[in-house]
DNA sequence: CCAGAAACTGGGAGCGCTTCCAGGCGACCA
DNA sequence: TGGTCGCCTGGAAGCGCTCCCAGTTTCTGG
């Protein structure tokens, strides 16, 4: 703080303000054993006087640790980062993140060019430790569970059981949901799914139909969506011709809710009257749809904090058993 | 690919398979001048033999350059970042980083040590760029914009204009939005501001106000808010006690004016019909309320993606200018 | 008061890569 | 054929830090 030098200051100089070796310095720095107490005050104050810094990368090269870990998002789609979900992962991070030296590196495998950069990280060690959010069980990510750089999955990909991760109980959640819509006293219950080749979509859809085997009820009502708003009107449209006779949808998520929302009304639905519908994520949008929408709701910081917590117990040579966070019922007005 | 290999292969043994000096092998990898075809050809050939890949940390000791930029954010608040409007950001920054072989850090300096940290990165160069965006115009900001690294701000913090920065029209948009409730026939128009201690919450105040003279209103009508929904409530029911003459209000943000149109409704005002309002940032849930929001849409993934070009230019030695992206009027339902 | 243990100390060898530099060598021109 | 120029080439010196190791000092306890 004192010297606003332009040089960098190095751990030599400091080594020589304080009359010490270098090795001695670096020992007080890293507070090691082994240094007399006055060496030890020497070098302290000669560093305040220097304003010296530890040069990362330098320290880097010689631990062989880069102190820095990186959250990946491989996807075929360079708007999926725009989701809030991932801005809501990343807070949940940096707040444990945030009480180490880590770093915190994004990477959005998203081109070629990004895919092949997580290849070379996983296969190079560039990073201390990697959190991977792969929608698709895509060689990449089987590829990830084997490097011997510690990795841990957000979410499950689809076809493909990581060894360490940590994920929704979106199983869970969905028959929360449809058991909410069979409570309701509806019997004719379909689902829009999401995309069949994400984990998430899939284990929605399974959650739904255990909740409807239980009940004895049909599960056959079901389109396909694709997760986003238009998906959910064209499925819902679908639904409609299909199966006009349903009474409630278990939706796999609000933006798909919303659009089919929009399209129940259109035809003349009253929700819920006619049709009762809940949705999943609990997007702040959701509260201000109308009628507003009943929907799960899942601890994304949460994911995001157990995520990084995980990582460091498997950095530290742990082996942490996966995690499946809780999901809960939202009721609002469209049930 | 070919080789597994747990170790890291070197330069080294990349030179050695090949038949050449460590020198030459690092010439052809960077591809610098002055290597014969042949050996050229032949390190080559040994690099994919071998699935070597350099090791980013040494290059990095070794030129003195880190190969990663940083994105921070500077605020009070842990919870900022949970707003989409930083992973649009970060959508937009890395569509331009994708081209380059540079790293994306993120660092939320939310805690004193995240403070902390920064200032140590301003002072140290751990990386070759900082993208800075601070709402507040405290000293961190200042010291940020006169570092030897180069900074660039995303927006623009109150009382202090930083040398390189690339911004929203906050000031126009106002003016557009506030103009537009005057063409609408308003004569009796509020306004709730945002932050008066952030850039943004100043420049849409501001805007407000100039619109206003033009037309030859008055612009008395008053509230502050604090950007939330919550706030934007309280500054409407503020609002409705002191100017119950009203006939419409500029809000300077979607959340507030989400808290708003409750309060209005709940108030027995219908909206456009008792009072029009226009809100700002055009967030995803502005379609849905009831009425959908006319609100200034700012280009987000814009804004990171300039900054993220200005930072580059910046770091090759250019001096941009600064920027000031347009915003533009959404018009639905609440006017 | 002495042997042995325990704590300190600094030298030096790396970590993997870049880059300066001096020497070598072939080509080209007169 | 001799001289010059310019392009290769590899050796070696770092970049700033960690950590092993051997040597020295200090401290025990008997």
């Amino acid at each position: 703080m004192t010297d606003i030098s332009r040089r960098q200051v190095t751990l030599d100089e400091v080594a020589e303000r304080a009359g010490v070796s270098r090795s001695a310095a670096s020992r007080v720095i890293n507070n090691a054993p082994h240094v007399s107490k006055a060496k030890r005050e020497a070098v302290q104050r000669a560093v305040v006087d220097l304003g010296y810094v530890p040069n990362a990368t330098a320290r880097a090269l010689a631990t062989q640790q880069a102190g820095a870990v990186v959250l990946a998002i491989s996807s075929d789609n360079p708007q999926v980062f725009a989701d809030p979900f991932f801005a809501e992962v990343v807070v949940g991070v940096n707040s444990v993140l945030e009480e180490t030296e880590l770093e915190l590196m994004l990477l959005l495998a998203t081109s070629t060019r990004g895919q092949t950069r997580l290849e070379q990280l996983l296969r190079t060690r560039q990073a201390d430790g990697v959190m991977m959010m792969s929608t698709h069980g895509d060689t990449l990510a089987e590829l990830a569970d084997k490097a011997d750089v510690p990795v841990v999955f957000g979410g499950r990909p689809v076809n493909f059981e990581p060894r360490f991760y940590v994920d929704a109980d979106n199983r869970g959640g969905a028959r929360l949901a449809t058991e909410h819509l069979v409570d309701k006293g509806r019997t004719r219950i379909a689902t829009i799914t999401g995309r069949m080749d994400e984990g998430a979509g899939t284990a929605r859809f399974k959650g739904y139909q255990e909740a409807l085997a239980v009940a004895g009820l049909d599960a056959g009502r079901v389109a396909h969506g694709d997760f986003s708003e238009d998906g959910g009107s064209r499925a819902m449209a679908e639904l409609l011709s299909e199966h006009p006779d349903l009474d409630a949808v278990f939706i796999a998520s609000d933006q798909m809710a919303i659009g089919a929302l929009r399209v129940l009304t259109d035809a003349g639905r009253s929700v819920p009257g006619d049709v009762a519908i809940v949705g999943f994520n609990d997007i702040p949008s959701a509260r201000h749809t109308a009628p507003p929408l009943t929907t799960v709701n899942q601890p994304i910081q949460a994911l995001g904090r157990e995520m990084a917590r995980m990582l460091q117990s498997l950095m530290s040579g742990e082996t942490p058993s996966p995690l499946i966070l809780p999901t809960r019922l939202i009721q609002r007005a469209s049930t």
